[in-house]
DNA sequence: CGAATCCTTGACAAGATTCAACTCGGGTGG
DNA sequence: CCACCCGAGTTGAATCTTGTCAAGGATTCG
């Protein structure tokens, strides 16, 4: 499925908004930087919108260009060649991704919602990083915690069970959510059952009975299933830990 | 346990070597970098030796060093609060570890076999890094290398099976092998099985059991515990991508 | 030689998957 | 407007891969 819009506004103004405007989050690419780096970036910058479920680029591809959220959320996914998948991230507004070297993509792109996003040229980017060495301290910074975050996940896929998987995962998103100035409950869970089992490691039908289980036990509720509240968020951090 | 040398040698003749002739890898930190950079880089490392099994830091520990591998090897794992582990990584000679933001660790280190590291203090590598985008540069390099292992042992943990698990880890460790100019084949497990079932998410059980079975189909030898020769790697290729 | 450690093997148990049926909600078209 | 259909989610029963528990080799090292 192609962008929305694929003659992508460029610079200051794409969808009436500047970088130096856009803080969609303090973890965001862009935060933290001096003004005269914002300004750098700013004129390379170019927005984007996908639609659901588009593709925004493929595992393997030459990655020619560097993405950090304006709004809406994005999974990033790789397959096995009998078509087993496994989703190595979700991420929302303020979070980047495309970081790769000469080898192309490590991994597939895709929008999970509509997405906004701004998308930096890696050419381009890498020019304005020969002066702008805030900027790739940043970028390094950027990948430290990604590194992290992946450390983190392998722990969660090769030594936690199912109900450790499920109760880390919505404590996980809720603490994203409140980095986000939202509520740290109720959350929203914009992906799937499809999508939250090809994150945990699990099946579909694993996590459907896992969410029920922690329903009956009262520690969560389920609106509907694309929300989640979280009752006692202490004791499901509990459970995320082994407890 | 203590490093077996707990006084450094510092900079050039650190064990009799000097970083511009210390070219373990070409995938090594200071590989590919120009004379002036490696000098820099000389000026503030110091090498540091470890006895098998000692910790060389652990998770949440205030990163201070950057380490870089001059021979021996290591392997990284974090832990769950009832003691089960994931081992992240197995790292050669030329490789590096150490990243961190101010979070601390993300990982605990241990020497697997007797290590020599080259070790780079956090604090004067910044003050170096000022004047030195190049290297920088290559740091953000490395970064985006480890993150595309993570994300390919993320599939392996989330969605392969422990036969595939099994034979990915023998590619892995033969390709990385013919990478520092050793034979592909025989390779070395300088780890014991719990440690290579800590790093597939199995137990040293289904680990024995499965290397158990290679052998009667003929595609592996293990002469000892310690190392296993490819005889068909062909096919145990096959098996690690899901055939 | 004996003790300790690591690895291998076997029998059994359990957690998760697979297969299948059923429910729910939303959209479509008669 | 309503019946129908479709996709997504839930639930149940059977199966299976992997884990657990236990015992038996092998290798090392004092």
């Amino acid at each position: 499925m192609p962008p929305l819009d694929d003659a992508p506004v460029r610079g200051h103004g794409g969808f009436g908004l500047s970088c130096v405007h856009c803080f969609v989050s303090d973890s965001a690419f862009c935060a933290g930087l001096p003004a005269n780096d914002v300004q750098r970036l700013s004129a390379i910058v170019s927005q984007v919108q996908f639609a659901a479920h588009a593709t925004i680029f493929e595992e393997g591809e030459q990655a020619g260009f560097l993405y950090s959220i304006a709004g809406g959320s994005v999974k990033l996914y790789k397959l096995l060649p009998d078509g087993r998948r496994q989703i190595t991230a979700f991420l929302f507004p303020g979070e980047f991704f495309g970081l790769a070297l000469d080898g192309g993509y490590a991994y597939t792109a895709e929008a999970l919602t509509p997405v906004v996003l701004c998308r930096f040229p890696r050419r381009k980017l890498d020019l304005v990083l020969e002066n702008a060495p805030r900027i790739e301290k940043r970028l390094l910074g950027l990948a430290i915690n990604e590194l992290a975050a992946a450390h983190e996940q392998m722990l969660l896929l090769g030594r936690k069970t199912a109900r450790e998987k499920v109760a880390t995962f919505l404590m996980m998103l809720s603490r994203r959510a409140e980095r986000r100035g939202l509520p740290a409950t109720p959350i929203a869970l914009p992906m799937g059952r499809t999508d939250i089992a090809d994150y945990l490691g699990l099946t579909i039908e694993t996590v459907s009975r896992t969410l029920t289980q922690f329903k009956r036990e009262g520690v969560i509720a389920l609106p509907d299933a694309g929300h989640a509240e979280l009752l006692v968020p202490q004791q499901l951090c509990c459970i995320a830990e082994g407890g």
